[in-house]
DNA sequence: ATAGTAACTATGATAAACATAGTAACAAGC
DNA sequence: GCTTGTTACTATGTTTATCATAGTTACTAT
């Protein structure tokens, strides 16, 4: 789509974060990134992206400091993609979307889905936070780092599904 | 963009949150709602959407039951559009764009650029929150109604002179 | 009868996305 | 030393969304 109007310009926070983040592709990446992916293989399996749109995606988050490319290995050259500390801090973006549609994007009586799709621990004392962003048990204000997420079977079943196909 | 793989149905909240707000024009829409912007012109002055990808947006919206369509005068019939329950329920994803761009989207000496572009204080205590998603002053968990926004002089500006090219 | 207001719809050009195929640079096996 | 495999992409062409601009509907006010 054409998008001449260029928003990183403005004023409005949310129009900046907007740029970056206001792209189907972009959260799909970044969703794999926090879940520990770091190759292009990989993220092309879960995302169901074609490679054009993914190599041109990574780019962005290149050129916008969110990622990181970094050779793994020499002769052949492979790189993998890691988070840098400005791309995670979009982990409580996601996080709020990941808490949103697990509260309304889900109908009553979904197949496979009881309690939560993707479950959340506090690291640190090991309490189920829910949708939380205050630790239910301890207190603690809670971001990346302090969370372990864990996807439900149904989740896992199919991202296999999409992976093996 | 030819969007033919459809989220709204894979077992991901990330890709359900990311089916609806995954899209610029539904991020600005959705600001200007939580600055309690309602009506079409409005929008449309301060997005800078052109009128059909803003009716799109819009009836969108609506199928997914964040914004209901509200007639406030007959004869002739006009609407105006309202954020539900499931729709007020975005303001966390919002706040956390927000947050991000505050801290990490804007340049050191950025021109006009002081403190912050949009200021949250706490409604109930009156404390300035900063960043913080837990009052610094009373503790609270801070959410939708419990903030009031506050757009800095140069960003008001730059919605004037928006609305009025 | 003309001008104004608010919320859109219609049209055509442009640019992005998708599917599919192909390339580069090697390692490993036969 | 030739084929197969691996990983990370690039190239090509069709499909589809977006943008800019203009026009429409249904009225009120002068």
């Amino acid at each position: 789509m054409p998008r001449r109007t260029d928003l990183s310009d403005t004023y409005c926070p949310v129009g900046r974060s907007a740029e970056l983040v206001g792209d189907r592709a972009v959260l799909l990446i970044l969703r794999d990134l926090f879940f520990g992916v770091r190759r292009f293989e990989a993220f092309q399996a879960n995302t169901g992206l074609g490679p054009q749109i993914l190599a041109d995606r990574l780019k962005r988050m290149e050129r916008e400091g969110v990622v990181e490319r970094k050779a793994y290995q020499q002769r052949p050259v492979r790189h993998e993609y890691w988070l840098t500390d400005k791309g995670k801090a979009l982990f409580d973006i996601l996080y709020a979307m990941r808490n949103w549609a697990e509260r309304w994007a889900y109908s009553p009586g979904e197949t496979g889905y009881d309690g939560h799709a993707v479950r959340y621990t506090h690291r640190k004392c090991g309490a189920d936070v829910g949708l939380a962003t205050v630790c239910p048990e301890c207190g603690d204000i809670l971001g990346y780092g302090d969370l372990k997420g864990e996807m439900s079977p149904v989740l896992i079943a199919e991202r296999e599904a999409r992976a093996s196909a």
